[in-house]
DNA sequence: ATTCGTTATGCACGATCGTATATAGCGCTA
DNA sequence: TAGCGCTATATACGATCGTGCATAACGAAT
């Protein structure tokens, strides 16, 4: 059983662990499409993310580059390797600070994983 | 800005800020329709979470009574309120060990709120 | 027995989400 | 110039979610 942090823009979510696990995997692969593959999710979706952070960010976190040498690809900005690492950190951090008490949670359910 | 925390079994959630309140709620007016109306929520969908809640855990969270004064109700059982406790606690943890990178993350988008 | 407000369900409808599919444009490479 | 794989975009479809409505059962109080 893992806590799972969502960054919350209003309602809208900035950050959460769909879209950092796909700046992830841009990060791996290159490009959107290969990025979307690797994770099984359709490239409209991960398109459809990337377009989002790009735009709810101050800067894009991803430069994408349609033709050229291989086709084109996608990479991640300063600003996205910034946004992911910080995302990553918090993700630990509150892991550690509720650790305990999770372990405690776990044994009221009934079905524990 | 907020993070959300929620606790997961598989990929279903046991406990998150939607159940938190529907139990706050429920415990605050005496009944499910009751809680349901001061959320906003349908009773149909807060009849689920409490089944799923009720099922999910070691013991039920909620007790309910069809008929009676006034129609009925529903309440917490101790273990219903031990868990809310244990969760309301773990989301004061995590926000405080997040909040100063969450001021920090905050800059980084184009609207913070 | 009737009344009352609740729990307990099922079903239809719309909104939303994500996939799949199709098409077009791009720019390097050969 | 033709080919390649990617970005870019629109549309259609199915799955899922949540609401709203309708109905039945329930049990104390009157």
């Amino acid at each position: 059983m893992r806590p799972r942090i969502r960054l919350l823009i209003g309602d809208a979510v900035a950050l959460g662990p769909g879209k950092a696990s796909l700046l992830e995997a841009i990060d791996d692969t290159g490009s959107i499409a290969a990025a979307a593959r690797s994770m099984g999710m359709s490239y409209g979706r991960a398109w459809q993310l990337v377009q989002a952070m790009n735009g709810d960010f101050r800067a894009p976190l991803i430069e994408r580059v349609a033709g050229g040498r291989g086709g084109g690809g996608a990479a991640l900005t300063d600003l996205g390797r910034d946004a992911l690492a910080r995302y990553r950190a918090m993700e630990v951090q509150a892991d550690a600070a509720v650790s305990d008490a999770l372990d405690q949670f776990t044994e009221l359910l009934k079905n524990p994983p």
